[in-house]
RNA sequence: GGACGGCUAGCUCAGUUGGUUAGAGCGACUGGUUUACACCCAGUAGGUCACAGGUUCGAGUCCUGUGCCGUCCA
């Protein structure tokens, strides 16, 4: 074996074999428990980034781990198509080409498209091999699939025919960069340093006279058709009727009154600009107002803007009017004013409120979505984003699912030529498309991404081809086990997802009726929903590729290799937190991987020969007569890591599940067992004894590992004899229970208190090698040492004697009657060490080490006295607490007279 | 403005139903190549658990309020 873990070739040759043996294929199994997972498909285009890494590592720890509990296991990967993020990208290709989209026409465009997608496309698949993924790549899906694009259609189709589906001229939120509509939730706030600005509007009839109008946005100013005010407002008691003159491109506009206008802001008068504002839309149509659009769809100034600023891009505009305004005289006060803006997720620009035709979705089956986690058929971990979920639908607004783009799944509905497009008759929706196109044109709008990708747990197993689902295994793997997936998708993704399953999955439903609990349960796309944590960077911003602070995980793995990487970002990932990024800790997980290796090499290198396969059979290599205190500690604390893990890896707790492996594997295996293990290799009699009980503790150890670290874990197996022939992707770790009884079939009985005098001798031995590195005494250094303790502990102590020796490097330890004279001591529970020094120790140190100690003992024990002297506390708290302080006041006091006894000596 | 999360050792974080003297890794310091591992071993130092109240025999843990940081929704 080489001296350190090389991760390359082990993992390009174990995944290889891997994918070869089709271990990975998901099949439906009617003799096993199903376990599925589908991934949250990443962007097409995407690059590995390490949420991607937290992410991925999550889904594959748990796919491995029901592989090894004999589920038969389908996690299943693909891409999404990402509409706007993908146009855009080849528009900017494009672009540097001095082309347009308009230059290719929507056929050649398309063409483009997905040529570019097809060559740049699907690296992060590839990606996700190097990571390690277990997925089935057999069933790869892409949103833009002749079968999934199917899916996504007919889901169309069929809210239609239900009614979910409607059209309408709405006040939608747009993109002037994407030059396409968003849904709410493609829009972010954004605090923004504005200003405020006071404009006067003269009143018609009365000129000389001007009112005072507050607005942030008089770059559309050209499109006011009304100045409102409330109703109860008391300084304006006479101006209801009124006309006053817009100050650019002039016109006589009225003066309306509505309750919306919030009298306190600015100077409690609004400016109503129908086009360009949501709230004075409603205000325009409740009083019958004129629309003037005085934008284009890119955000510039049209033509209704007149003639000086037509032409303008929006913000030169806002600067252009407002100089026109100051010229005129209209410019009364100008303002620093913050507020917010929303912008396009993806464009980062402001988006611009605008009347357009679009198509909208009143969602399907939302009490049952809300009743799916609120009564929770859905488990939420951490629970707490149930209340997020809970709150969005409960104020759910309709979904505007149409795109001005080309990359997506064209609408499915037909306009009649000729005939008045938004009359529903001269309408044909449908999957097909119309008999006689030549008489139809198609929809030229295609459908948010999310809308796809809402279907993604049935259009992936084939939904909704009947022969394809069978074939697909819908039935026997949805609802899937688990989703795992970050927070900030719940109401683009998660949500939806959950709507659409309830509504899709299983037998048409109409649209009155409500799904039972039954049904409920049966319709739902995944039973848990893990929500990781950002990704942040050392100085705590969230990891982006925009800001350059993400490390590139493919540069991690060829450093600390991938199953180090897992480590280390499994290890900082507490359920639900953000975490902080530290390549220190990939580090630690490329170390971890090192010493698993290197305890190997040494079993190894002790007998060759290697392991057996199962317990039954390395049970049988202990001879019980040599089973000593050692092993039955090592073997009880087994049995409690494997219960302890078994529980922590079923409540998703993977940081807390790695800590306690590392724990057993490093601090108790490692540091102790196995470092006392080399005086027994040397002796020759509990040789094979102990190294039997190494082989089990070192099979759990990979067994338990595997989902974290799949590639050193298979590797070791096989190396170190437990594989014969069978991958440790197929073997169950067990409970502790399950170890206990194999260990009590072999007529072994393990002793608990084992633990317990293990427990207390590494604290002598602690104790015994403090008092030598405090006087710089180097390890080797053979120094003799005495031992004072009543008899039922010395008796103990007898038993360990040589494993102590070994373990401190000293060279005798004896029982003493009484304290000895001038050597410096340690007081422990298990009584007192004194080493003998062949030089003189400095007495005044050891007095002033000891005193401080009695001091802080002192502290201690009356403090437990003041406690145990309360008489509620002897009363109320409960025997067993009670007990433990008189206990512990005990060992205290002992452990004060011992102190005592040392100084005495010195002196 | 509302909701949620965080504040524990120099740093990053554990700490499950309240119950011994609050833990780990990293970093710092001291010493060390003994049959695996310097990607290692042994040891040492380092904490008024953000703050203020309250409940309790007992609070890092429960309650109330405050502050700062972060996220989401208006």
């Amino acid at each position: 074996m080489e001296k350190a873990y090389q991760p390359k070739e082990v993992e390009d040759r174990l995944y290889h074999s891997w994918e070869q043996d089709g271990a990975f294929e998901g099949h439906p199994d009617a003799e096993k428990p199903a376990y599925s997972i589908v991934i949250p498909p990443p962007n097409v285009t995407g690059v590995l980034t390490m949420g991607h890494v937290l992410n991925n590592t999550i889904q594959d720890i748990l796919a491995r781990r029901a592989r090894q509990q004999g589920h038969s296991v389908l996690w299943l990967p693909g891409t999404d198509h990402a509409g706007i993020a993908t146009q855009t990208k080849v528009e900017q290709q494009l672009r540097k080409e001095g082309k347009s989209k308009y230059d290719l026409g929507r056929e050649g465009f398309l063409e483009h498209a997905k040529e570019w997608r097809d060559k740049h496309g699907g690296i992060i698949l590839k990606q996700l091999r190097k990571l390690g993924c277990s997925c089935d790549w057999k069933r790869t899906v892409h949103t833009l699939d002749p079968d999934y694009s199917k899916a996504v259609l007919e889901a169309f189709v069929r809210l239609f025919k239900n009614g979910y589906v409607y059209r309408g001229k709405r006040m939608v939120n747009w993109c002037p960069v994407s030059r396409t509509a968003l849904s709410d939730e493609e829009v972010i706030m954004k605090p923004q340093n504005g200003k405020l600005y006071k404009i006067r509007y003269e009143l018609v009839d009365s000129p000389g006279e001007y009112l005072e109008v507050s607005t942030t946005r008089p770059e559309t100013i050209m499109g006011d058709v009304a100045l409102a005010i409330h109703p109860q407002d008391e300084r304006w008691p006479s101006l209801q009727g009124r006309k006053v003159r817009r100050p650019l491109q002039p016109a006589e506009i009225p003066i309306v009154a509505d309750d919306a206008v919030e009298k306190d802001f600015g100077t409690g008068m609004l400016k109503i600009t129908p086009a360009h504002d949501p709230l004075d839309f409603e205000i325009g149509r409740r009083h019958d107002l004129e629309i003037i659009d005085v934008f284009h769809e890119d955000g510039t100034l049209n033509e209704l803007a007149g003639p000086d600023f037509a032409g303008m891009d929006r913000f030169e505009a806002r600067k252009a009017t407002v100089e026109k305004l100051r010229e005129q005289g209209d410019l009364i006060d100008e303002e620093d004013h913050a507020n917010n803006v929303g912008f396009s997720e993806r464009a980062d620009v402001p988006i611009e409120p605008r009347l357009s035709e679009q198509w909208f979705l009143r969602y399907p089956r939302v009490e049952e979505a809300k009743r799916a986690v609120a009564e929770g058929f859905i488990r939420y971990f951490p629970n707490r984003w149930s209340k997020t979920y809970l709150h969005w639908l409960e104020n759910i607004q309709d979904w505007c699912i149409s795109r001005q783009l080309w990359w997506g799944h064209r609408i499915p509905v037909w306009y009649r030529k000729g005939e008045d497009p938004k009359d529903p008759q001269n309408w044909h929706v449908s999957v097909d498309g119309p008999d006689d196109p030549e008489n139809w044109e198609q929809d030229d709008d295609v459908l948010d991404t999310w809308a796809s990708s809402w279907l993604w747990p049935i259009a992936t197993m084939g939904w909704p081809d009947e022969s394809a689902m069978k074939q697909q295994g819908l039935d026997y793997f949805y609802p899937t086990s688990a989703l795992v997936t970050g927070p900030d998708i719940i109401f683009f993704w998660v949500a939806r997802m959950i709507m659409a399953g309830l509504e899709f999955k299983g037998e048409p439903l109409d649209p009155k009726s409500v799904l039972s609990d039954e049904e409920i349960r049966k319709r739902i796309p995944f039973r848990d929903v893990y929500f990781t944590g950002i990704i942040r960077d050392d100085k705590g911003r969230k990891m982006s590729k925009s800001l350059g602070n993400s490390p590139d995980p493919l540069d991690l793995i060829e450093k600390y290799g991938a199953d180090g990487l897992r480590h280390g970002i499994m290890s900082i990932a507490p359920k639900g937190q953000d975490i902080r990024f530290s390549e220190e800790r990939i580090e630690q997980g490329r170390n971890f991987c090192n010493k698993l290796w290197n305890v190997s090499r040494f079993r190894l290198m002790a007998d060759e020969s290697g392991a057996q396969p199962s317990v039954e059979e390395i049970l049988q290599r202990i001879d019980p007569a040599h089973l000593n205190q050692d092993d039955h500690a090592i073997l009880l604390r087994l049995v409690q890591t494997l219960d302890e893990v078994d529980r922590l890896y079923v409540e998703y707790e993977f940081n807390s599940a790695l800590q306690s492996i590392y724990r057993f594997f490093w601090n108790d295996l490692c540091d102790w067992y196995v470092e006392n293990s080399k005086s027994r290799m040397r002796g020759g009699e509990g040789k094979e004894t102990c190294l039997a009980v190494q082989d089990i503790c070192l099979r759990q150890v990979l067994l338990l590992l595997h989902p974290v670290a799949p590639f050193i874990t298979e590797e070791l197996w096989d190396v170190l004899g437990f594989a014969g022939g069978k991958s440790i992707q197929w073997v169950n770790p067990g409970n502790g229970q399950d170890l206990a009884n194999l260990i009590e079939a072999r007529g072994i009985v393990l002793e608990d208190r084992a633990l317990e005098e293990m427990l207390a001798i590494r604290e002598l031995v602690t104790s015994m090698r403090a008092l030598k590195a405090d006087r710089n005494l180097a390890n080797n250094n053979r120094v003799e040492f005495f031992y004072l303790a009543e008899e039922e502990k010395a008796e103990v102590l007898t038993r360990h004697t040589s494993s102590v020796l070994s373990s401190v490097g000293a060279a005798a330890l004896n029982r003493v009657e009484e304290a000895p004279a001038g050597m410096p001591a340690l007081v422990t529970a298990y009584g007192s060490v004194y080493m003998d020094l062949a030089s003189g120790i400095d007495v005044d140190a050891e007095k002033a080490r000891l005193s401080k100690e009695l001091e802080s003992l002192i502290k201690v024990i009356a403090s437990i006295e003041n406690k145990l002297g309360n008489a509620s506390f002897t009363e109320k708290a409960p025997q067993q607490v009670v007990d433990g302080a008189r206990k512990q006041l005990a060992e205290n006091q002992k452990k004060k007279q011992e102190t005592e006894d040392a100084l005495g000596a010195l002196a």
